[in-house]
This record gives structure tokens, sequence and C-alpha cells, in this order.
DNA sequence: TGCATACCTGCGCAGGTGTGCAGCTATGCA
DNA sequence: TGCATAGCTGCACACCTGCGCAGGTATGCA
């Protein structure tokens, strides 16, 4: 079990294995590093609710969500190219309405988590 | 269906009730912001690294998390004190070792989530 | 063709956040 | 009692991020 890298192998352990359990259970750091992205977008409130409307009502347009979140129209529309770039939300057109719906199914998961204590 | 604050009734909607639903959907706002903070919590690959060692090995020492994910020990030590802060994790002292877990459940259940498509 | 609407973009500022360094406290052992 | 270890804390720095403002683009309608 030589998980610890070599540049740290010399340092004290407490519980030995379980240094390496602990290693093994990290995974790849790109893989941390994806998902520690995917809950930042969710870590702003304004973004949460924008996602926990589109997830539970289905398609809206962003003067609808500036409406219904109290946000101006340039952040609603700021914080969906941010979701957007992400993969996290699709926009679709019509006519010059744009209707933005969740389209990743991660997220879709972790927003599905939001509601299980209390979502009324 | 009144949902819309007086302070925003008078700005041109697109899709009318599907607004109030939006409301509807997003909730209490303080329910938001709870579980915005929560995937705060989470949005830091360190963090993160360290939940998911702590999550899926058990009970681990503060110098052999700083080996296991390579971070030096005052950091290891500040985010659990953020993630202790936030009920997060909870450390049990035995000697002059200081073993932590994670004992929020809703934490844990995100957690969770992050294995579903890769975890090994 | 002209105008209003729906949405997008760039810029600058204020605020929060992670990190490294140095030093402190507490425990265990000889 | 003296020393090493495990962990915690305060400070200062650079960095990132969200937001409002002003302006631009595209669609629909008269």
């Amino acid at each position: 079990m030589h998980l610890v890298p070599a540049d740290r192998a010399d340092r004290r352990t407490i519980d030995g294995h379980r240094v390496c359990d602990a290693i093994a259970a990290i995974g790849e750091p790109d893989h941390v590093r994806t998902w520690a992205d995917r809950f930042s977008l969710l870590a702003d409130a304004n973004r949460l609710a924008l996602l926990l409307a589109l997830y539970r009502t289905g398609p809206l347009a962003v003067s609808d969500l500036a409406i219904a979140t109290g946000m101006n129209d340039p952040a609603v529309s700021q914080a969906l190219r941010l979701l957007r770039a992400a993969g996290v939300v699709e926009g679709e057109k019509e006519g010059r309405v744009v209707r933005y719906r969740v389209v990743d199914e991660d997220v879709r998961g972790l927003l599905r988590q939001c509601g299980v204590n209390a979502a009324g």
C-alpha cells in the first residue's frame, strides 16, 4: 500500500494504513474537483433559487426568473451564462423569449435532495 | 395567486402564473440560503477531499488527513474548524490525537451522490 | 422603417475566501 | 522537569466572485 506520494512519505502518520485508505477514498483529484465545481454552482443563494425554480416548475423565461427571485435581469442572465457554460442548464429560444431548463442529471439529483426535509 | 411581492408586481411577465409557481417552488429564502451554505462547504476541493476521506474511511486524525490530502496542518485545521462550526463534522479527542467524523446527515447524503457515477 | 421588448455582454467595485507563516496550547514520555 | 508531538489560532496577502450600471444585439409589431 504505497499510495502516499513520495514527497510526503517521510511524514509521521497516526494510523498508518488508514492514510492509504483515505487516499483511496478520496480518489482521482480531477473527480473531486469536478464535484467541488458542481457544488460551487449551487453555493450561491440566487443561483440555487434559479435552479430550484427551473427544476420544480419547468422551463422558465429570463424575465420571469428575475421577477420570481427579485434579481435584476443582468444578474439572472449572468448566472444562467455560468450555469450554461457548465452544462447545467440549456436555453431554448422561442421568438425573443428564451426558456431555460436543468439538463445535468447530477445537479438534478442534488436539487432533489434539497427538498427531502422540507419542500412543501 | 398573489405570490409576487408588491415591489415588483408591476413588472411585465412572460408566463404570468408560472411566475407564481416558480416563487412557490423556490420556497422559504432561509431554506434556500441554508442549502446554499451547505453546498458552499463542499465547494472547495480540499474540504471535499477531507469530507470524502472521513465519510468513506471513518474517523481520521488531523495529521493523517494532512498527509492524505497533501495539505498543511493549519490548512486542515482551519477547514475542520469551518466544518465543525457548521455542525458537519465532530472531533473526538483521544490523548493528543483528535479523530474527526461526518455527523451531518444532509451532507452525508450529498457525499454519497459524489460516488454514484464513479467511486471505485 | 421605427420602436419597444427580451436578453446578453463588458467593466469596475465591494466583499468574501483560501493560504502560508509564525507562534501558542496541550498531551505524552523519559 | 524537559522535550517532542498533535493540534489550534491570528494575521496578512492575493485571489476570486457576485452585482449594478451602461450599452449592445435580436426579435416582433405597427
